[in-house]
DNA sequence: TCAAAATTACGTGTATTCACGTAGGCTCTT
DNA sequence: AAGAGCCTACGTGAATACACGTAATTTTGA
């Protein structure tokens, strides 16, 4: 019995993974989290196999969770369970450590597949993420995480507030709000306010 | 046994939704769609007590879809399992003659609750609907559907195309996407582009 | 401890958005 | 036939966003 945690800030999701996975007899799931914080302290009382984690999470994202898991739990394997397909966040997930991915629109075999996958010791990764990994490779675009301040604001604009009312919010020079607005637009490769709030919606920062 | 029809875009979502439901002895998932389209079509040749469908998923909405239901199948009851709360489209669901409607975050045993109460010829409601309700009363704002244009305006700003490059596109004068832009902005009772891209996401329309 | 990154801020200029108004031609329904 | 709603378009002006640069201070991590 391969032991399962899931985290996953939609309620609905959890439960219906849970009733998926529970159809069969490989695998147990012994916890559930609502995000990366949770997680962890989950993890403190329940030691399990498989932490199959969604990346946008409110609280602690999965790449910070990951990291943390490996870091006092190396022998729980990690994998991603992601609503999205966004290069820079596959990439940062491998880079701290999950060993397994699969998209929200694979098929549960393919998901039974990768849990068992990564609990022998072996890596999963769906196939339409080379064909991501390959694009990201030529296009060349590094991605970059996002910094505090800059997560912070984005999520003011997307909740509508110009840079005057931004700067204010923080106390700041609408000058600053305007050149971390600018380095957004720049990091995430969008165009305009519209790209940033549909980043913003993507990555579960609103 | 209650026959049950899911339809949601996330293969994920319906999947967890059937393994959930299955455990129960009082119902059975005779089918699932992944729109609105697929849906009418699905009924055609399954007939089925319940459906249970999302609001947004992409080319036929769950509004339009539960009118059509309800005038070709008038058996049929039609409930709501929404991921988001816009009031407008809650107000819009009940219109086109839904007699349910229940929250992504809603626990299982509620979901059970509501398809029950709907099949046995009652509504139900989630508390948290007449709150928003209540709220859409005193506020007393009136939420319109969008027009074609306005739509497919929306769609272009939402891909990040700025005035001029959607009068091109459309072969429309910039002063006229100002317009409909302002339109939309006066309608969907936003701000400005953050708004109308988040109206654009949480509607479905891209 | 040293380099890299984050945070702050400014200068200058152009493009775009937003606000408020008006208005003719169109289709559809009553 | 008349009203309602849609699509089109313009006028004017202020506010905001976007582009491209520079740069000092602080924080962080290797």
């Amino acid at each position: 019995m391969i032991k399962i945690i899931i985290a996953d800030d939609h309620y609905i999701i959890r439960d219906g993974l849970k009733a998926m996975l529970e159809k069969n007899d490989f695998c147990k799931i012994v916890g559930e989290a609502a995000n990366g914080e949770e997680l962890l302290e989950l993890l403190k009382t329940t030691p399990c196999d498989v932490v199959c984690t969604d990346i946008s999470m409110p609280v602690m994202d999965g790449v910070e969770a990951t990291k943390q898991i490996l870091k006092h739990f190396p022998k729980t394997k990690v994998m991603c369970l992601s609503m999205h397909e966004e290069a820079g966040f596959i990439k940062k997930m491998m880079e701290a450590g999950a060993v397994g991915y699969v998209f929200k629109d694979a098929s549960k075999e393919e998901l039974q597949t990768a849990i068992k996958a990564v609990h022998g010791g072996k890596k999963y990764f769906n196939q339409k993420l080379f064909d991501i990994l390959l694009n990201m490779e030529s296009g060349g675009k590094e991605v970059n995480i996002l910094s505090a301040r800059e997560k912070e604001i984005l999520k003011l604009i997307s909740e509508e507030y110009t840079n005057p009312e931004i700067a204010e919010k923080l106390f700041l020079s609408v000058r600053t709000v305007d050149t971390h607005r600018q380095n957004l637009i720049q990091k995430l490769d969008v165009k305009n306010t519209a790209g940033l709030v549909k980043y913003a919606i993507k990555s579960g920062l609103i």
